[in-house]
DNA sequence: TACCAGGATATGG
DNA sequence: CCATATCATGGT
């Protein structure tokens, strides 16, 4: 007999539930938007939940969460992980008090005010899927994601319906190299994520200390894993801890997007993407994140040109 | 067809 | 320390 929690997740302003969801309907198919309804199956400690969330107009500030297969005990422990994907308790408004002067990137926030991050529902699983998502593009990412979760992950049903779970470090650890060679990805790109995901089973690579970290210690562990370079590092404190001052000034996506945000005449340097996210300053995530929008949903601009 | 994708590593100078 | 080749395929 499985338990069904209901939960209601209040937040603050500013807050739109629809900002914040767009992006994972497009690359993220483990994500599912059904009459109003956001289904997406997750392990947490070990064990694989449903959560379904429903968000209401006339009531834009609080998240009704349905989760299916938890424990009762372990409601408390949900919650908090539920807040902490969904950005609860994430504060824009200093922000964009320091945005307000740049009027390039206001235009951007004020065409999705209330976006916040949709986290990973936890470190390995955004540490493989960034590593997945290495120099490809998001579609075909999305697809060899896809493609691992159904090989390695679990099934939950509910009302009929299968959805397929992320898998844990001990079903990618059982893999070999040339069965993930076979689904398309690259031989070094296999070995990372098999590798990676034994260390955590033989208990080399400890993800959970990331949290005891400041961002740059947690960055100077996390390059000393195969396979993870700085951007990979960044991601993860983007995506995973949920830090909001990092800057992958290296990031193509984020280059791209500030040439067009900005009206650039060439494709900005890592060096001066880090020199004007200065001012950015201690909210770079924030901006990173708006930025990135920005590029999969290019706003409106004046004189606007294509790249 | 060529070139770029929300990179990392191995190798050679 | 910097430059280049390599990866493996989808999108344009």
């Amino acid at each position: 007999m499985t338990f069904l929690l209901q939960l209601e997740l209040k937040t603050r302003p500013p807050y739109s539930f629809q900002h914040s969801i767009r992006r994972l309907l497009n690359h993220h198919s483990e994500f599912e938007y059904r009459e109003d309804v956001l289904y997406r199956a997750m392990r947490l400690w070990g064990r694989p939940l449903l959560i379904a969330v429903s968000w209401k107009e006339d009531d834009p500030l609080t998240l009704s969460v349905q989760v299916k297969g938890a424990k009762e005990a372990d409601q408390e422990k949900i919650k908090r992980r539920l807040r902490h994907i969904f950005s609860l308790d994430r504060d824009l408004t200093p922000f964009y008090r320091i945005v307000a002067l740049d009027s390039k990137l206001a235009k951007v926030i004020e065409q999705r005010k209330g976006l916040r991050p949709v986290l990973d529902p936890s470190l390995y699983e955004c540490l493989i899927k960034t590593i997945i998502g290495q120099q490809i593009n998001v579609s075909f990412a999305a697809t060899l994601i896809q493609r691992l979760t159904t090989l390695a992950g679990d099934k939950v049903t509910w009302d009929g319906k299968e959805y397929l779970v992320f898998p844990d470090p001990e079903q990618v650890a059982k893999l070999d190299y040339s069965t993930l060679q076979q689904m398309q990805f690259n031989r070094r790109k296999a070995e990372y994520i098999i590798d990676i995901s034994r260390q955590i089973v033989n208990g080399k690579i400890d993800l959970e200390q990331l949290y005891e970290l400041e961002d740059e210690a947690a960055i100077e562990e996390l390059v000393k894993i195969r396979g993870v370079g700085r951007w990979t590092a960044e991601c993860l404190l983007l995506f995973g801890l949920g830090r909001r001052d990092l800057l992958p000034a290296a990031d193509i996506g984020l280059r791209n997007a500030i040439r067009f945000i900005y009206q650039l005449d060439h494709q900005p340097t890592e060096q001066e993407v880090r020199a004007m996210g200065q001012k950015w300053a201690p909210w770079r995530s924030d901006a990173t994140f708006y930025l990135w929008d920005a590029l999969t949903y290019p706003p409106i601009l004046n004189n606007s040109r294509p790249i």
